[in-house]
DNA sequence: CATGTTAATGCATCATTATTGCATCAATAA
DNA sequence: TTATTGATGCAATAATGATGCATTAACATG
């Protein structure tokens, strides 16, 4: 990875008081050069040799808690991990964006310009976040039939 | 439980080409009398001792692909059943209602009345389903303070 | 630049959930 | 009443989530 780059990321890290490892920056590199939110199987698959799948494990966990990344489940409950598009917070996140998970590639995409419509719940009922998973046919294997 | 719902049970079953067993009927019996989805390590502490793990989560498979139950997966994952309000059939699922997971009490309330609003997804996106659960404290639980 | 402190990692281990194969049993049709 | 087919229970395996602990690496401090 080119030199910026991996400046860019060990800023990010220390931003949020995490030590600048050799696992971290793999993965931070790993997801933000896929287009779609990345499963952990897959992850495991890519550096499963390098990175102990506990490691693994935690750093995403932690990833997440920092509002580095955000997890989304898609219909297997699998869970699939993107990185933050815009300045998310330990105790803020942003990522009220609506998720399409193909049934064919199984890819999970962020559609980051689809944010989830507001709605009118029964009072009583609090609000905290909200998870909308869309699920068919993405536009890439439309295109490949 | 009562006669005529016993037999509203063996419709149900007969109607999708399964065999009334007691088992099945039971896990009917458990999922139409709570007011909201079940999740599967519920069910399995109740029938536990009676049904056999493996039993149940086919019985749990079958009664979604026929359209008998919807399932939902919370914030951790983990799989709710919930018996479909309107006629679903094996093709043709129509549960797009929001759901409401608490993470309080952990319960997910079905929110029958709250429809998924329309979305603007990019063309070549084909959209077969949706889900949308929002997290946040139930009324109960609010209430409990 | 050497070193002490603390965080991060790897390994062992365990729990839970999802899944399959197969033998047995029960429900329904004949 | 019995044959057939579906349903169940048991054994076993795989994948994933999680914890404890010893070791290692990062980095602040002198």
């Amino acid at each position: 990875m080119e030199h910026n780059k991996t400046q860019q990321y060990e800023d990010l890290l220390v931003k949020n008081g995490l030590k600048r490892t050799g696992a971290r920056l793999q993965v931070l590199d790993i997801l933000s050069h896929r287009d779609s939110a990345t499963s952990q199987p897959y992850l495991e698959n890519v550096v499963g040799k390098e990175i102990d799948r506990v490691t693994l494990y935690r750093i995403l966990k932690t990833f997440e808690e920092k509002g580095i990344i955000h997890r989304v489940l898609d219909n297997h409950g699998t869970a699939n991990y993107a990185i933050c598009s815009n300045s998310c917070t330990e105790h803020n996140h942003h990522d009220e964006h609506v998720h399409f998970n193909c049934n064919n590639c199984l890819r999970v995409y962020c559609l980051d310009e689809v944010k989830i419509p507001a709605l009118k719940i029964e009072k009583g009922f609090k609000i905290d976040d909200m998870n909308l998973v869309v699920s068919g046919i993405c536009k890439e294997c439309n295109n490949a039939n």
